[in-house]
DNA sequence: CAGTATCCCAACGGATACTG
DNA sequence: CAGTATCCGTTGGGATACTG
């Protein structure tokens, strides 16, 4: 008895629900909601891109964090690494299909921030300055 | 010279850019990238909810986490907090039309999560195993 | 260029105890 | 019930130095 993709996405909505403390899900969701994967994944939408490049792209990243979230990524399948021989070697970051499923969702994390940054500057200022 | 929303939402796009170190948004994007503040927002996108109401939702976070959670988001206008006095108090907290607009965005990234945990788990298998 | 390994400080975040 | 304050261990994350 075999169940579709969209079968076996459904199911696993009722399976795990990332508001229970023991759930897997909720792990991931840390993984997820996290500032530089975000800003990893929006700079990878794009297309393919270096070591290097994203180090430029992503501007302030260390290089201890932006290798330990292209880690994670790559170990939870987000991302593929791609290593050619050579002096020096050339190391190339790109999105998995499950990756690229996941871009949508976290540049619109990253847009709606732009979007409305006034609003939410506006909101503290109201905040800080009552009574 | 006025600008309608939209547009003065299409100017911010082209003025902030997450990517850059300085940009505000880099903040505001940190702030939206969190775990609990993604796990408050989904909880309140059915209506308004008490503190205790939030805290048995959203298991496992402390009490420390969710009020600071909640103060964050209510000083960035994203939801409001309204106090009844009686005894004992009743607090309740409600998302704000700025608050709402964000719901279908932190909604993806937890339904997200728990649509492909079992890819990630395959991901991870394969990545952990790799001679 | 890409990555690993230390060192080290600051922020995160849980546990507990105490107020209105 | 909601919130603050304190303590304190854990983690995040930058700086630096060193390899293939």
């Amino acid at each position: 008895m075999t169940m579709t993709a969209q079968q076996r996405r459904d199911q696993a909505k009722r399976d795990y629900d990332a508001f229970l403390a023991g759930c897997p899900t909720r792990e991931l969701l840390s993984t997820l909601t996290d500032k530089w994967a975000a800003l990893v994944i929006a700079a990878l939408s794009g297309g393919p891109q270096r070591h290097s490049e994203l180090a430029h792209r992503i501007a302030g990243v260390s290089q201890k964090m932006l290798t330990q979230t292209l880690r994670t990524l790559e170990r939870d399948g987000l991302v593929t690494r791609t290593v050619t021989a050579a002096v020096p070697v050339r190391v190339d970051y790109e999105l998995t299909p499950l990756g690229r499923d996941l871009v949508p969702v976290m540049t619109a994390i990253k847009t709606w921030a732009e979007a409305h940054m006034d609003r939410v500057f506006e909101a503290r200022a109201r905040f800080d300055t009552r009574d």
